[in-house]
DNA sequence: GTGTAATCGAGACGGTACGTCGAGTCTTGTG
DNA sequence: CACAAGACTCGACGTACCGTCTCGATTACAC
C-alpha cells in the first residue's frame, strides 16, 4: 500500500541544503544578485556547485528562496487583530518598515523584479511566492473590516494595497524620499481617507 | 560658420553619437539591459566600442540616456493646464500610461532601478535625470492647485506623487494587476480624496 | 567444483554482471571511452553505478574487459596450423583485419593506449591482458617454424611481430593508408623476406 | 604588394602567443592532455582563457601545436644525404629515437591519436600537420634511393615507412619491448632486406 | 526461523574541468 | 585628436562526468 515511494536512494542532505540557503542568505543579501557568485556561494556553503544547481535551476530562484527565508525569519507574525482597519494596517506596516529599511532587502528585491521582466516564468514564480503569499494576509485585514462594516463592501482591496505598498516600495527603490513608520502611517491614513469618499 | 573652437584633431562625429543612441534605444529597449550587449550595440551603430565608452562611462549610463530619449520622444507635452488638479493629473497620466504600457520601458526601468541599488553614484544620476526631471512638471501642477486654493497649502506634494506613481509602477513591475487609463484615474481620485481629509 | 569460498551474504548477481558487460560493450564500443558515460552504461544495464564500481575500479578497466570480450567474441580461433609460417600468419591476420576494420575497435584501443601512458598500473594490465595474451599464440606460430627449421632459430620473434602488428596498427590509428587483407599479406611477405636475410 | 590586410585593430600580441605556447609545451608535455587544464595553462601563461580560445578552438588543437613546436625544437635537421638509403634512414632515426624516448612525447601523441578517432576533423588536421609533414622528408630519402637505382622503382614507400615507424611507435606506445637506436637500425635492416626480395 | 552479511538499485554528493559570454580596457593604424 | 578594428583581461556562468557515499531492500547462509 503506502510508503512505496519512501526514499530509495541516498537521502538528500538537509545539512547541505541548509548550508546552501545559509550561504545564499548571507552572500546574496549582502552583495546582491550580481555581487555574489555561485562559486562563492558553493565555496562558502562547503558544497559543490552541481549540488546547488540540482535543487535550484538558477541563481535567481536561489536568491528568491533566500530572500523569502530571510524575510520571514524575524517576523513576529502576531495575529494582528486590533479591531480597526487602521490599527491592523499599522500593525502590519510597523515591522515591515523595519525589515525593509534595516536589512539589505531592497537590492535583491530590485534585482529580482528586474529579472521578472526578462523571464515570464520567473515572473510567475516571483508573483506567487513573494507578492501573493504576503498579500493574502493583508487582504484578510480588509476583508475583516468589510465584515465589520467599517469600510464599503465594494472596496477595491488590491488597489488599496497597491497604493500602500506601491508608495513605500517606490520610495525604497529610488530613495528620493524617506521611508519610516510615520510615513507609512500617513500613507495608511491617506488611503483610508480616499477609500471613504470613493465608496 | 567658422567653428571657432576647432581643436587640433579630428572633430567629434555627431553622426557616431546619433548612431550610438539610436542603436542603444533600439537594442536596449527591445532586449533589456542584459539582453543587449555592448558589442551588439557597437556593431549595430557601426561604431567602435571604444567610442561608446569615450562618451558613456558604462552601459547603464548609456541605457539611462537611451531610456530618457525614447521616453521623451513621443510626448506631446502640451502644457496641460485644465483648470483643475484632477484634470491636470489626468492629462499627465493619460500619455504616461500609454507610454508605460505600450512600449517596452519597464524592463529597462527595472534593470536601472536595480543598478541604482548597487551603485550609489548611479543612483544619484538616476534620481536626478529620470525621477526628478519629470517630477518637476508634476509638482508644478500641485503648486498651481495650491495657488488656486484648490488644495491645502500644506499638502505633501511628494507623498501625493509617490502615491500616484508608486502605485502604478508597482503594478507595472509585478504585473499582478492591470494598469490602464481608468485605473490611473481611480488612483488620482483616491489620492485627491485622501488629500482633502488629511488637510 | 570450486564454490568453496561461498560467502555469507547475498550472492553476486551474474545477471547484473552480464548486463554491465553487455552495456559496456555496446556503448563503449559504439561511442568510445569518452563518448559513453558511466551513468549511461549504468542506465542501459539497469544497474546502479555503484555496482559497476564494485567490480571494476575504473571506467578504463571496464572498457578493457568489454574490449577483450568483444574482440574474442567472433573469433573462429581455428588452430591454424597450415604447415608454413606464411600460411599461419595469413590465417591469423585474415580474421584480425576483419575485426580491426569492420568494428569500432580502434577508438577504444587508442583511448586505452593513451590511458596506459598516464597510469603505469593500467599500462601493466593493458600489456598483460590485451597485448601479451594474443601474442602468446602468435609467438607459437614462429616457434613452430623454428622447430620445422623454416626460419633461423635466432629470429627475434617479438620484433617480427611488432613489425607486422605495429605496421597495421599504425595505419589503423592514423588512417593515412588503407588496411586490408592484401596489405596484411604484403606486410607478412616483407617481414618474412627480411627475416631470411638477417638470419 | 599584399599587406593590404594589414591589421586595423590592435595587433595580436605575439607575446601572449608565445606565452601560451610556452605554457602549453611545458604543462601539456609534462602532465599530458588530461593532466593539464586550460585554466592552469592560462594562468601559467599569464593570459586569459578567452585569449587561448580565440586562437585555438580546443585543447586538442593547442596540444597539437605545442607538440609540433616541441618536436621540432631540438632538431638538427642536417640534410641527411649519406649516399645510401640505409645511411639516410639511420641518420633520420638516430635523433628520432632520442626525441621519442628522452622526452615525454608519447603520452601526448597517444592522447591526440585517441582524439583523432573521435573527431574526423581533428583526425584530418592531425594527419596533415603531424604525420604527413614529417613524412615528406622521409619519402624523399626513398625517392633519392630510387633515382640512384639503389632500390626498385616500384617500391611501396609508404608501406616501408609504416613498417619502420609503425614498429617503433608500437613499442613506444605499449612499452612491451625496448626502443633504442640499435633496435631502430635493425628495423631498418629488416625492412630494407624485405624490400630487396619483394622487388 | 531468525540473525548476519554481502549485494543491489536509487540517486545525492564533492570535485574539477570544460567551453562560453560579456564588460571594459588597451593598442594599433587611419582620417 | 577622434575614430574603427579588434585583441586582451577578468571573472562568472551553467554543464558534464567521475568516483564515492548513503540508504533501504534483497537474498542467501548459518545458527
Amino acid at each position: 500500500m503506502s510508503s512505496a515511494k519512501r526514499g530509495r536512494g541516498r537521502p538528500r542532505s538537509e545539512e547541505a541544503h541548509r548550508a546552501i540557503l545559509g550561504a545564499a542568505e548571507k552572500l546574496l543579501l549582502k552583495h546582491g544578485l550580481t555581487g555574489a557568485s555561485m562559486d562563492e556561494i558553493a565555496d562558502y556553503a562547503g558544497v559543490s556547485k552541481a549540488t546547488i544547481y540540482r535543487w535550484w535551476p538558477s541563481k535567481e530562484l536561489l536568491a528568491l528562496e533566500a530572500l523569502l527565508r530571510s524575510w520571514d525569519a524575524d517576523v513576529d507574525d502576531k495575529k494582528t487583530d486590533t479591531g480597526t482597519l487602521r490599527g491592523d494596517l499599522r500593525a502590519i506596516l510597523r515591522p515591515w518598515v523595519k525589515r525593509a529599511t534595516e536589512r539589505r532587502f531592497t537590492p535583491l528585491v530590485a534585482a529580482l523584479t528586474a529579472e521578472a521582466q526578462r523571464d515570464r516564468h520567473f515572473a510567475q514564480t516571483w508573483r506567487e511566492r513573494f507578492m501573493e503569499s504576503r498579500r493574502a494576509g493583508d487582504r484578510e485585514v480588509f476583508a475583516r473590516a468589510i465584515r465589520r462594516g467599517e469600510i464599503n463592501a465594494k472596496t477595491d482591496i488590491d488597489l488599496a494595497l497597491d497604493m500602500i505598498f506601491g508608495t513605500l516600495y517606490h520610495r525604497l527603490l529610488h530613495a528620493h524620499q524617506p521611508v519610516s513608520v510615520p510615513v507609512a502611517y500617513r500613507v495608511v491614513d491617506q488611503v483610508l481617507a480616499g477609500l471613504g469618499s470613493s465608496a
